[in-house]
DNA sequence: ACTGAAAGTCGTTGCAT
DNA sequence: ATGCAACGACTTTCAGT
């Protein structure tokens, strides 16, 4: 199997550290159910395994002026197919582009782009996206509204995929 | 004006925490060149004014079996236009639903959704999606590859917008 | 607005179960 | 894999500049 099966407690602590990044280990131990040793151990396998990848500061772009969040399609020249990786690298090297997917669809990939306003997107397109090479077709799609943008993975209660028969011994292997 | 105008400094406290939001403010201190209070005051200061929202864990979804990710475009039907308020409360409160975004273009919605597979995938529409009131269009591209997925938003040495004469004084008003 | 020191709190380790 | 206990490190506050 691919993914680490985790318990009940991994799942919470996860769940928690998820939404207060900075709790301090003594509460978060309360809060599972474990003492603070137990539960720092935890914590600290689950950096380990690369489960959790670090911690982050969340920070509102609109209060720092940057409050204009845009979608864009791009579309490769077909014959350009094996140069995606420069382009890739180009790419992920923009401190404007949030995130950026390889996708199925008419695009060949997605990315979320973030910048002040329309003055700095223009230079943005003119600067960083039109002067690479091998694009066939750019498409924008501008963000009206942000109804929900969380990078909370989903980890208690929740559907685990497959059909396995829940498993009731043996939770960390 | 909207937003608030950041020093040099907090612009560094901002991009250290982004990177390390657990860092301690004894490091933090040390990297912006601050005595540990002075540097706990600001970022004090930058939590109370909204601009640190608070702080996650980043977890990684392939290893909890999380491992599909899926952009939707989701359009209205025209005469329900003024029940996307509904809407848009369902799918926030979709744990699968990372991002939702009103947007420009042939979509009313983007959402970016997250499930371990196609089967959870296949479930999540049947159950959660095509049950919604007022859909026309429901379209899904699968992505491929994840080039670049951060939080991070630009703080330091960049494109602040507008044309602004630089300021040399009063850096916190 | 910053520094430096004081007091309280917390993270981290070793040991026993 | 857990709990307890102890030490060192850290956060947070307050007075002084």
């Amino acid at each position: 199997m691919k993914h680490v099966d985790l318990d009940k407690l991994d799942r919470r602590i996860l769940s928690l550290l998820q939404q207060e990044g900075r709790i301090s280990n003594q509460l978060l131990a309360e809060q599972v159910g474990l003492s603070p040793a137990a539960c720092w151990r935890r914590v600290r396998t689950l950096e380990e395994n690369g489960i959790i990848q670090g911690y982050s500061a969340r920070v509102n772009p609109e209060k720092i002026g940057q409050g204009l969040c845009v979608l864009l399609n791009l579309s490769l020249q077909r014959h350009s197919i094996d140069s995606t990786e420069e382009i890739e690298q180009q790419v992920s090297s923009y401190p404007e582009v949030l995130q950026c997917f390889a996708v199925t669809g008419n695009a060949d990939f997605v990315l979320r782009v973030i910048v002040p306003d329309m003055a700095s997107y223009d230079r943005f397109l003119n600067e960083k996206i039109f002067t690479l090479h091998g694009i066939s077709q750019v498409n924008s799609n501008f963000a009206l509204r942000e109804i929900k943008n969380t990078e909370t993975i989903p980890v208690e209660g929740l559907d685990q995929g497959g059909i396995d028969a829940p498993k009731t011994t043996n939770p960390r292997p």
